[in-house]
DNA sequence: AGTCCCGCCTATCCAATTGG
DNA sequence: CCAATTGGATAGGCGGGACT
């Protein structure tokens, strides 16, 4: 029974990608797994560079051969979820291949995080050298990450009675235009329109709500259309206007692919759970404010956000 | 038809601000 | 005052529509 279940499904996938294999779809879509083979836990900043690192190094072998190169960045992550007696995937602290030693066939790096010297000393006590360091092979995990979490925001929120809309990635010009948020969520004829976002590497205390900025539209300011109006970002932060809520994925934090913080895109001088301004763009959001579910601002459901006044 | 532009993403750089 | 932290911004990969 579940076996032509399983079967269809990977017949789907195999399909629709002719000539693909379950080998290869599995190497796509997963971090491929490369256990430590030593541990330097000491703290350095070398000279001339700024940020604190310890020291690692891994053995070559034929299936990782092609992809241990100087530059390549991993994440360590661990030995419970790589030999799978625990299904959390968890990021203890990110590495970088430094040299790739030809002599003793095995490559060097550093392993840092994203935040202070501290911060990366308490990521040391917790990693050790039977944990792993997994590398995105073929640079899919990224869209593949935000693609799953939308998807179960999508199953949350239409078990929770809402109907959902997805806005088209892009707009052809004479179809409209471009809407600048993800998705507009519908219940009891109230529409609201919200932003996904994924948190800030691994320094998962805060959220990342950034957007592309835009060339400012030709002409006085004054004659500008609506349209040249809300398309119009001269910073990498959000507009406060341009959505009602923003939806951030706490999988980095979580490792549950369900699990999301919800805010109003409201000021926190208008309303007590608004969001920071951006210091330099006062119409836009503050693009890396504290994320923390019960502090007030973020919390753990859409019906709370949806509901607030 | 071909090139350019701009959306998405993560990771990183660097200047400004904060704090010991 | 110097070091650490914060916050604005960019780099680079991918992909598709708009522009010329």
């Amino acid at each position: 029974m579940n076996t032509n279940k399983y079967q269809s499904q990977l017949e789907a996938l195999t399909g629709r990608y002719n000539g693909a294999s379950l080998d290869s779809l599995v190497a796509v879509l997963c971090p491929i797994l490369i256990p430590i083979h030593t541990l330097d836990k000491t703290i350095l900043k070398l000279p001339r560079q700024t940020h604190y690192r310890a020291s690692f190094s891994l053995k070559i072998v034929a299936e990782n051969r092609s992809i241990l190169q100087r530059g390549r960045t991993g994440k360590f992550v661990p030995a419970a979820y790589a030999n799978g007696a625990s299904p959390l995937w968890k990021e203890i602290a990110k590495g970088r291949i430094i040299k790739v030693d030809k002599s003793t066939n095995s490559v060097l790096g550093e392993i840092y995080t994203g935040g202070t010297r501290n911060q990366l000393a308490q990521s040391l006590v917790e990693l050790q050298e039977t944990d792993f360091i997994e590398i995105d092979q073929y640079g899919a995990a990224a869209k593949v990450l935000s693609g799953l979490a939308e998807y179960h925001l999508v199953e949350m929120a239409e078990s929770a009675g809402y109907e959902v809309r997805r806005m088209p990635e892009d707009m052809a010009r004479h179809l409209g235009r471009y809407r600048n948020f993800d998705f507009e969520f519908e219940k009891g004829g109230e529409v609201k329109r919200v932003e996904v976002k994924s948190l800030w590497g691994t320094n998962t205390t805060y959220a990342r709500l950034i957007h592309s900025r835009t060339a400012k539209p030709k002409g006085p300011m004054r004659k500008w259309t609506k349209s040249q109006r809300d398309n119009y970002y001269p910073t990498s932060s959000c507009k406060f206007a341009t959505q009602d809520i923003f939806a951030v994925s706490q999988f980095l934090r979580t490792g549950n692919i369900r699990d999301f913080a919800f805010a109003r895109s409201l000021p926190d001088d208008e309303c007590s759970y608004g969001l920071p301004r951006a210091s330099h763009h006062r119409e836009h959001v503050n693009q890396n404010p504290s994320c923390q579910i019960g502090d007030g601002t973020w919390f753990a459901t859409i019906d709370e956000v949806w509901d607030l006044p």
